[in-house]
DNA sequence: CCTAATTAATAAAATATTTAATTAACTACT
DNA sequence: AGTAGTTAATTAAATATTTTATTAATTAGG
């Protein structure tokens, strides 16, 4: 009992000795919730190699900070039946702000990971300059503002926000948007709201959001494969999100595997992306049209080069022929290089996800095809490929849970 | 004060309580010590967050246990001098087996990484065969047996295997040799020789000894690439050696990175190795000599057929115009692949082993101009690319190293 | 060469933690 | 319904650990 609460230890570095200690077994009970859900106190005696009376203890400590709410008491076999404990969904939040494009998507996430209030497509245009970033904190102002629940403001602990490109979260940098001012840009943001917040790359965060989603928790080694108009990936690898040495891992879009003569957007020819991502089915697509192809499409553009990249997966869904046959081309190719990843890690799950994914078969089924195809039959028999369920609700999700996770120091 | 020794702690699955955590604190103890080297009793009681008297009570019961040794005092800039601990490297031994195709390596490691003694390529065919496997443990017996030292035979505490092929390491079963009796490969070898073995695939092994030796131990992703006749590949990922789902992860040799129609050897086209291996490179030289490419080979070898890859290596070495054009064709290839690797998981240190390593120069340009081609700048910048130093002691080293770490369970 | 300053190691005192014993709560069986 | 058998939670006793104080060892400076 040292008269602090746990987020006040966990700030205070100094902590030495038995309050150091505490902190630590505190830390292992909310992780233990966070992982695998409530526990009676016996369990976590057991499972932590710690006395009974110290877990209850802490766990009573933590109670009295809000963070860990008493259950009641569960079914037992037979004895006297304990009382199970869990995280406190309701004492405090985290704002997930996924950034696309064109548009925002804000969520509210409580602290076991439910959504309990999203805002989805907030109109926003993704460019580098300072209005665009004092655009995005409006926004996010706002959605706290809006965030009451009956009498006030609920408690925002954290703000998680994706970006694309170069991020290092550990520094809060952004190296691809928002990098005109000295400070990180998880700084900047900070002391406009006033509340702690840290940034990862959205293929990361959509990825830990798959990862952290009930069904896939127990996965170790899994990849998630985010389809739009680029490339990305993120993974998880030994049960640790991976980062490289400094967080360009995943950069599956510019490994070289054709022998074309396309120039890709990264300087350098052969790239998967130029071939196998939404951009190369946007270009394709109208090329083929342009030849006079026939698609239901090429009414509807008068000049082919209006077509979207939104617009083609529509038609897909339309059963047009050749948005089928295209996204099908894309598969294979983008199977062949799946293949790689696989033969190298391994894994056990692949998610695919984003824009493309919603074609569904139309894309999975080549995909599967040269994945059987090109690696290892022994290797790929241990992996399941996946379409991603969440869609968008993942980046938001993700998004609060890297907050949750870091601010709890679970991850590092 | 349990009054058991450390060993017998660690192989007690039912510790609890008190016990368990003196135990706990000993592992670290004794991973820094393998770390970071030697320490005092106030390094390890900051180190660890342990009190100084409890550190040094437990330092004393590993001293007691054999497994610590006390260094004396170091000079220090003011005050009363501390003494330093460290590991005791007389105390016990760990013999490395590193199997080859038509020999074996063996090595006594004692506890800090050093080979005291090695007896390299014991004449030995690698066949699926139980006489192969006898013959295997008469080598392994024979080289303890005369490991002796001054009054009698060390100690020896473990004994790892490399093989090649499919290892599960965890339950001791090889899947590509010696795999005819229902027990695990690893508990053959422990019941005929009577002391702990473990198994591991080779190429991870060596990748293991290349990592833990002295000047890469900061490195948190490497990989540590094996060119012999086929490509083998070690990975260590956020400090951890990489497994992947069932153990098969590092598998580039059969990434498909060509459109050629040269079947592989695992039944696929267009993979890594089909022309860029050891394999392929005498594949391809034989196929050159024939149709009358000049070398010094050509005539030497009157049956083109009969060349191995080891002449054409020591062609190489005697500047053998065909040799080295070749070899800097089979580079440009490899370095593809390894730019496919670094664009994916951007790693700090990529180490070349193996046979082919040996051309020194030779192969090691064209990979890096390839690398430089293929992957992108901001990310292969991050990653060292070197020769191993090591060469044949790397395996022995390793497998010594991989049987202390899971012996003193500091690894899982 | 002695003293102040500094750090290590040890010893004693103060805490903290675990273990064991007790009490409580509950089920199933006679 | 009462009792034996189980398991949880609490309390008290026994240990163990940390903290603090003391002593030891060493350097630098007067």
């Amino acid at each position: 009992m040292t008269g602090h609460t746990f987020f006040e230890d966990l700030r205070n570095g100094e902590i030495t000795g038995v309050a150091y200690k505490n902190l630590q077994l505190k830390k292992q009970i909310l992780s233990w919730f966070v992982n695998t859900g409530n526990a009676t106190i016996a369990d976590l005696s057991r499972e932590l190699n710690a006395s009974v009376p110290k877990v209850g203890e802490l766990v009573n400590e933590l109670i009295t900070d809000g963070l860990v709410k008493d259950y009641g008491k569960i079914e037992a076999a037979a004895g006297r039946r304990p009382n199970v404990y869990g995280l406190e969904p309701d004492s405090f939040f985290f704002v997930g702000v996924d950034i696309k494009q064109y548009y925002v998507n804000l969520g509210l996430g409580d602290f076991r990971n439910n959504l309990v209030r999203t805002q989805e497509k907030v109109p926003f245009h993704l460019k580098n300059t300072p209005e665009a970033l004092n655009r995005l904190c409006d926004i996010i102002s706002e959605f706290i503002e809006t965030s009451g629940k009956g009498k006030g403001k609920r408690k925002v602990l954290g703000i998680g926000v994706n970006l694309s490109g170069r991020i290092n979260f550990k520094s809060g940098y952004s190296y691809s948007f928002f990098h005109f001012q000295e400070d990180p840009l998880s700084k900047v943001i900070e002391q406009r709201l006033g509340i702690s917040t840290f940034l990862e790359n959205d293929s990361r965060a959509v990825a830990y959001g798959e990862f952290s989603s009930g069904s896939y928790t127990n996965e170790k080694n899994a990849f998630f494969i985010n389809l739009e108009h680029g490339i990305g990936m993120g993974m998880l690898l030994n049960g640790q999100l991976y980062y490289g040495k400094s967080g360009f891992a995943g950069d599956i879009g510019h490994i070289p595997v054709f022998e074309n003569e396309i120039l890709c957007h990264c300087g350098k020819k052969g790239c998967l992306e130029t071939e196998a991502s939404g951009a190369a089915l946007t270009r394709i697509f109208i090329q083929r049209i342009r030849e006079g192809a026939s698609s239901i499409l090429a009414k509807r553009f008068p000049n082919p080069g209006d077509i979207q990249l939104e617009d083609i997966l529509e038609a897909v869904k339309q059963e047009d022929t050749l948005a089928i046959e295209l996204i099908a081309q894309i598969g294979e190719k983008l199977g062949r290089g799946i293949a790689i990843l696989i033969n190298i890690l391994n894994p056990e799950l692949v998610i695919l996800g984003g824009a493309l994914a919603s074609t569904g078969d139309y894309i999975m089924l080549p995909i599967r095809s040269a994945i059987n195809k090109y690696s290892l039959t022994l290797v790929n028999n241990d992996t399941r490929l996946v379409l991603s369920r969440k869609g968008e609700q993942a980046g938001m999700s993700g998004a609060c849970l890297l907050v949750r996770d870091r601010l709890l120091a679970l991850i590092d």
